[in-house]
DNA sequence: AACGTTCGTGCGAACGTTCGCCTACATAGT
DNA sequence: ACTATGTAGGCGAACGTTCGCACGAACGTT
């Protein structure tokens, strides 16, 4: 491994010197810079990061953690999120630290244990809901983060998210559009934030274009495939005078629960009765018929997270520190 | 910030003795160590992992990156992959480091850099073919790594790798057991050292119950949903003398595509043909009819990989320092 | 009583940086 | 000639650890 005193002693200087006309701290006359420069490539010299973190009392890490979808669940997400992340932070000198999400109250543990080894310099949140504890903890000890995700409206803290709102909104409008009146849904417990969220853009769509709307229209549930065939068996089953002529759903598992119920039940999807997913998942194209779904920009959310983060970390006026990413009504044949 | 110097003030000790009681190196009273104990507990403190790292001359980090599928391939494996490794890692006190992975001869020096500049420890490798220039790269620099895939026959390093001819085989095996005679393969370029392995499997199963295999009935081609549709339907235009009536793929995506095809021409897959897909994509259970296909234990793998690269690390013994896991057939509906 | 042994601690140094301050010399202004 | 100003580069210190060595006291041995 080579260090600065080799090479000093290469070029005939003291070491400092060398660390200062690299950092282009200092002037040199022309002469000894070019012995110097000459030194750093004939030796390949690379500055050691760790003492250089450790000179400048920081990690330049970021730190990121996940929940681990089931195995029936699809995480397209993660490549795309992580690379974009990747990608952002290398570019700004970081790299990211990914490490086990433990569920439960204890795991702000993991994050503590981080900061107080001084491993990371700050956070990517995902996965928040309301009254994430990691959220208030990260607060209260000021350490730079972004949540990918928003939490309790009450809170005033750095986030990107993606406009669920709007992507059911896109959904049930282009449904309209196409003639459909009695619009259900397929949705989760309304303890998520991201569900209720969505679910705003369903109502406010429905609201705006004069439709009622029925509770026995609104199915809540897990975001599994069992869930959305057992819904959508309600739904479908609805006397024939409120019986929903289309269905959106806030993910593509569900969506193909009730696409398979649908064709089970001798409709043909697209025509007879039209069904929307969420999320995009890499196989809803292949599906027959393909699905109409909402796609989230997730490169972008990954990259403005981190663009943000990085800001906070090097104490640069904190711009927008909110972002909320449009996303995409991608239409096939399913609706 | 607390340090071992504050820490040490507090029990009325230097701040040596703290660190060598806390880490073990020497015997102290009952009543200092008591002294000691407290003021740590009390303060909070927790060693600061960069100087550590700066003392111990390591990074504790193994560096990992992935190629970025295209947005249309599932990449459903990073999940499990990366969770299990992040484990295991952290069970033995270190931390991924992902990185961005560029295509072309140039790429190592992304590793390089990461070597030169001491961030990490070790290397996982992944999407590793014939020719890896990574490889000789890090065997000359002495540099600790394992690789999660084969390369070269003839080169000696550790790797962990899924037995991809013994998914086919038993596939292939299946086949033959449900009473099929004719079995055609959608398969990769030979320049795929994963995707001849699989073949191996394949051309060995078929040997063994002695049926022949024919080169009309092996199509070689990418791993995308088109290239299946174009595959399948070649095969299923064949005179019906030497016609197959199943096919095995090298992957879900290339499976699905062959599937529509077989639907397309009226056949239903099952029962008129027989598909057999790989990987197990998250979604292929929710096809109609649902996809047999085989599924590769990609935790068992990232454990494996970070065990082993660890003992290297580490210096230990080097063990077993390559590992071949099997791969499950799962079979479902479509053959 | 003098002498090794053990035990409990402290001290100095080192890892590879960066940064502030100092010095030596040259140049310019009075 | 003497002082002010500027410039090139060196020197010491610090970041928070760990580790080897030294040192004093207590103890048992001769």
């Amino acid at each position: 491994m080579i260090t600065l005193k080799q090479v000093a002693t290469k070029a005939g200087v003291s070491y400092q010197t060398v660390s200062k006309v690299l950092n282009r701290k200092i002037q040199v006359s022309e002469e000894t810079e070019k012995r110097i420069m000459d030194a750093v490539r004939d030796s390949g010299y690379r500055p050691n990061q760790i003492a250089r973190n450790m000179r400048a009392k920081r990690s330049l890490m970021i730190g990121y953690s996940w929940v681990q979808t089931s195995p029936d669940q699809v995480n397209h997400i993660l490549d795309l999120f992580l690379t974009s992340m990747v990608r952002e932070a290398e570019a700004a000198g970081y790299h990211l630290l990914p490490f086990p999400f433990r569920a439960g109250q204890a795991h702000v543990d993991d994050y503590r244990e981080l900061i107080d080894t001084s491993r990371v310099d700050g956070f990517v949140l995902s996965s928040v809901n309301y009254n994430d504890p990691r959220i208030n903890f990260l607060l209260e000890r000021r350490v730079p983060f972004v949540s990918f995700g928003r939490s309790n409206p009450e809170l005033d803290f750095p986030y990107v998210d993606v406009d669920g709102a709007d992507g059911l909104l896109q959904a049930v409008e282009h449904l309209i559009a196409n003639g459909h009146r009695r619009i259900a849904a397929i949705a989760w417990p309304d303890n998520s934030r991201v569900g209720n969220e969505r679910m705003r853009g369903y109502f406010q769509a429905m609201q705006s274009a004069g439709l009622k709307t029925h509770p026995e229209w609104i199915e809540r549930g897990e975001g599994t495939y069992e869930f959305g065939r057992e819904a959508a068996f309600r739904l479908l089953e609805l006397p024939e005078a409120n019986h929903p002529t289309a269905i959106v759903t806030l993910n593509d598992t569900q969506a193909i629960g009730a696409l398979h119920v649908a064709r089970e039940r001798g409709l043909e999807v697209g025509r007879d009765v039209a069904i929307v997913g969420f999320d995009d998942a890499p196989m809803s194209q292949y599906l027959q018929p393909a699905l109409t779904t909402v796609r989230q920009p997730i490169s972008e959310a990954g990259h403005k997270c981190v663009e943000i983060l990085v800001s906070l970390m090097e104490r640069n006026p904190p711009q927008d520190h909110q972002a909320l990413l449009k996303p995409r009504l991608i239409v096939r044949a399913s609706g």
